[in-house]
RNA sequence: GGGCGGGUGCCGGAGUAGUCAAACGGAUCAGACUGUAAAUCUGACGCCUUCGGGCUCCGUAGGUGCAAAUCCUACCCCGCCCA
């Protein structure tokens, strides 16, 4: 399986929320004629703007058909839907392909950046997504039997169809079972054995930001004031009179936060607090999963001198050679 | 000065003689993850360990008792009330 030709050449840049991100990659956009693609699975959503930390939050930008001209980047994958439908992994994969062909074709640089580590991955590491799309009665069945049965009866049919997945799936994690099992018994073929990568599609550069823990932690705490004195709970409250909270988009961090608050069962700065807290356990789950990937070049960054003009000049560099060789 | 309540692991907070290294929650740390992924889920969390166990521990110091975080005595802190 091996593509024949030139691979086209792709930067990624990725780490946890509030690393700085959005900015490193729009610095190397101008550098490099690049074209930045969002791999992120809440600014895919409309009206969800400053609690997503949409990135023209604060820049000057337009919008020309889907796509969002910031600082004269364009940016995609940015409000492509509505709150209340569900964007889900395969659909980003789907479409970031397109939008790269795209790029590639105009003969400017793709720049993927992403927060979330699935969709990076999927893109970057051709995950074959089991073409098996959510099915919402199955699953509502199976949530019935799970209910009537127990846990671990249910587990242990999975187990009985597809003995591997106890490897990778905790009978605790019901989500998970309920999509294993969705995809088994559509297919009639094993979740363990569907779950492959091809080879990529693409020459990859990899960067990924990396901060002291406890600096990252003070960026997290600091954003999330920033977001309460630009109006997130105007937002939440407006966005929340026209979506219901089982919306997967009202699932995200900063708005299912408020939720409590605004039905007046929970005080405000609790519900700040909660939001600091979840969003530092969301940067440590996206430090682990990025952890795991070996092609990651890390930017230190110096918690100390505070040095990220330094980390830019480094992420250049290291952007430079890539291109050009 | 008098009265009452209380001092438990990083924090909150159970426990009032044996089954207690001490429930539960939070924080923290580590991890899993292929169509909800900012989701969902797991583990560790006094110290040491050849993972069998060993050691230290519930304000401090003594005491009773086979056995104490739990009972007694003194002392030191903290909160509220009376003066």
């Amino acid at each position: 399986m091996k593509t024949l030709g030139k691979l086209s050449k792709i930067i990624i840049v990725v780490g946890p929320t509030a690393s700085g991100k959005t900015d490193l990659a729009l610095y190397l956009a101008k550098k490099f004629n690049g074209e930045i693609i969002c791999a992120d699975s809440r600014t895919v959503y409309k009206y969800l703007n400053i609690g997503t930390a949409k990135p023209y939050i604060g820049k000057k930008y337009y919008r020309k058909n889907n796509i969002y001209i910031i600082d004269d980047i364009p940016h995609y994958f940015i409000n492509i839907a509505e709150p209340s439908h569900r964007i889900t992994v395969a659909h980003f994969k789907k479409t970031a392909h397109r939008i790269i062909n795209d790029i590639v074709a105009r003969h400017k640089i793709p720049i993927i950046v992403g927060g979330t580590g699935l969709y990076v991955d999927a893109l970057v590491q051709g995950y074959e997504i089991p073409r098996v799309a959510p099915d919402r009665k199955l699953r509502l069945k199976l949530e019935k039997q799970l209910k009537r049965y127990g846990e671990s009866r249910l587990y242990q049919g999975l187990l009985e169809l597809d003995p591997d997945v106890k490897k990778f799936i905790d009978p605790k994690n019901h989500r998970r079972v309920i999509r294993a099992l969705e995809v088994i018994i559509k297919t009639g073929e094993k979740f363990s054995e569907l779950r492959k990568k091809n080879n990529s599609k693409y020459k990859s550069l990899i960067l990924g930001i990396n901060l002291p823990r406890e600096e990252l932690y003070n960026r997290v705490n600091k954003r999330v004031e920033k977001m309460i004195k630009l109006g997130l709970i105007n937002e939440v409250k407006k966005i929340a009179k026209k979506y219901s909270w089982s919306h997967s988009a009202m699932s995200g961090i900063g708005y299912r936060q408020f939720k409590d608050y605004l039905k007046g069962k929970e005080a405000l700065d609790q519900a700040i607090n909660s939001l600091k807290r979840d969003t530092r356990h969301y940067a440590k789950r996206q430090i682990t999963w990025f952890k795991r990937n070996k092609d990651i070049i890390w930017l230190n960054f110096d918690g100390e001198k505070k040095d990220f003009p330094s980390l830019y000049k480094k992420a250049e560099e290291i952007c430079k050679k890539f291109i050009n060789n």
